[in-house]
RNA sequence: GUCCCCAUCGUCUAGCCUGGUCUAGGACAUCAGAUUUUCAUUCUGACGACUGGGGUUCAAAUCCCCAUGGGGACGCCA
């Protein structure tokens, strides 16, 4: 059976790229019906944090990601790895030096592995250096631990990122000075930003929690990195985690670095936020208000037509937050430039005021009756239905985007669109 | 520096394993036009790539070698 592990260590938050790490053993773990533990590499006591531990453990589950038996803390087995040490080097394939457990790689021996994404490696034991496997503080190397623990949990495949490929040969000699089966090796390639460089923060984000505040959806997160690296073979790009499940293949992974770009994971989540039904957005954006410390600030029927006029524009909750702001509050940004070019003018001003006039009279404020005035005021001022709409939707809006004009006002309603026009005026 | 990985549009990729169907397909981004004269969606179109050089072959994006470029690793970090 397939046992595959994740595993993280405390001292940050979950990287992107940790995430991703995460996603490919899950989908290979689901796609073969094996397992998937959680391995708890926290043998660094200072850096190691419960709060790392735990947003990690939430960025996961945010993720859909899931794993099969309780996790197993490194911190927990320092006995253990200090006898296996021992053990080496009482067979003489190690030795001390004073608290310390080192172990001697033997020369001139070439080590290949049969790596599942880029096929065969080979290396030379000369370009190794001898291996500490505990430190004089009696805590565990981390290419020691990873194997006893491996071996432990009985993983049948390793799948990482590409940074530990030079790790697996002096693995390799652990697995076998200790005797144990040596599991299938798959290294990833690692993702970059944009210039090519290492992803950091001015890419626009490391961590997942980052990705999460800023509105992005956990599907839309995941069907991104599914296809850093990984493609059916077709020209979907769309793939829900399921379809994703029953496709997944090893094999049709690529051994080239991919570059991080934000932009197609906007457009992304655009189309998972649009195909979202309307209630549960409902729910997510509310949660988003209150996350981003507002206090939801209309009634759910309110903000649901809002969220029916938005939810095709918007490509992260974010931006819902702050390009609707005009709806609940008279508090809401203003685009100076646009506001200068829109209303300013005599001929805005006569147009705002004679809209209002005219709207003022309508019983019925519904869009198409709106629209139905603007385009008959239009006809009869022989002007252009331009420049009625550009003023009023700054008018009422403070912007130059959002939704239809008419669409807006309707669910502004009749005295806010009136008092903000004619404010707009004086 | 040494070792290792990698190389198709700006980006993600299909094609490569099993050479010919590739004047290289799709998506994002960009630009232009259309959609009952607003925002957006949508649609259509444009732009745009096989890193270079050798070799193998009747034939190479596809196989081999070298160069170049990018990345990773060389910790008593994980």
């Amino acid at each position: 059976m397939v046992r595959v592990r994740f595993a993280p260590s405390p001292t940050g938050y979950l990287h992107i790229g940790s995430a991703r790490t995460a996603l490919f053993n899950w989908l290979y773990a689901r796609r073969y019906k094996g397992k998937l533990l959680l391995r708890i590499e926290d043998t660094d006591r200072t850096r190691s944090e419960k709060r790392f531990l735990d947003e990690i453990v939430m960025d996961l589950k945010w993720l859909g990601i899931d794993w099969d038996e309780e996790p197993v803390h490194q911190s927990a087995r320092f006995e253990i790895y200090r006898k296996a040490a021992e053990e080496i080097v009482k067979q003489g394939l190690g030795y001390r030096e004073g608290e310390a457990y080192i172990f001697r790689v033997p020369k001139g021996r070439t080590i290949e592995i049969d790596d599942m994404i880029h096929g065969k490696i080979t290396f030379n034991t000369d370009e190794i250096k001898d291996q500490v496997m505990i430190k004089s503080d009696g805590s565990p190397v981390y290419n020691f631990c990873c194997v006893i623990d491996d071996a432990f949990l009985k993983i049948t495949h390793i799948i990482r990122g590409d940074d530990h490929v030079s790790n697996t040969p002096k693995q390799i000699l652990f697995y076998e000075a200790m005797g144990l089966a040596i599991p299938q090796f798959g290294h990833m390639p690692l993702i970059m930003g944009m210039d090519g460089a290492k992803l950091s923060k001015r890419h626009g984000g490391v961590s997942v929690e980052e990705y999460k505040r800023e509105g992005f959806l956990p599907e839309a997160l995941v069907n991104y990195l599914l296809l850093l690296g990984w493609s059916p073979g077709s020209d979907r790009e769309i793939i829900p985690i399921e379809e994703a499940v029953k496709a997944f293949d090893i094999n049709n992974m690529k051994g080239v670095q991919a570059k991080f770009d934000i932009q197609k994971l906007r457009w992304m989540n655009g189309e998972y936020i649009a195909a979202k039904p309307d209630k549960e957005l409902l729910e997510l954006i509310k949660k988003q208000m209150l996350d981003t410390g507002k206090a939801c600030p209309a009634t759910d029927d309110k903000l649901l037509e809002v969220i029916k006029l938005y939810k095709v524009r918007i490509k992260t909750l974010s931006e819902f937050v702050q390009m609707t702001d005009y709806f609940f509050s008279d508090d809401y940004s203003i685009d100076e430039k646009a506001a200068g070019k829109h209303l300013v003018s005599p001929e805005s001003k006569n147009a705002l005021r004679e809209f209002a006039a005219r709207l003022e009279r309508l019983n019925d404020f519904s869009h198409s009756a709106i629209e139905g005035e603007c385009r008959s005021m239009a006809e009869e001022m022989k002007l252009k239905p331009g420049a009625i709409i550009h003023p009023t939707r700054v008018a009422i809006s403070g912007k130059t985007t959002g939704a239809g004009l008419f669409e807006m006002m309707e669910v502004l309603g009749k005295s806010k669109a009136l008092e903000r026009m004619r404010k707009a005026v004086v």
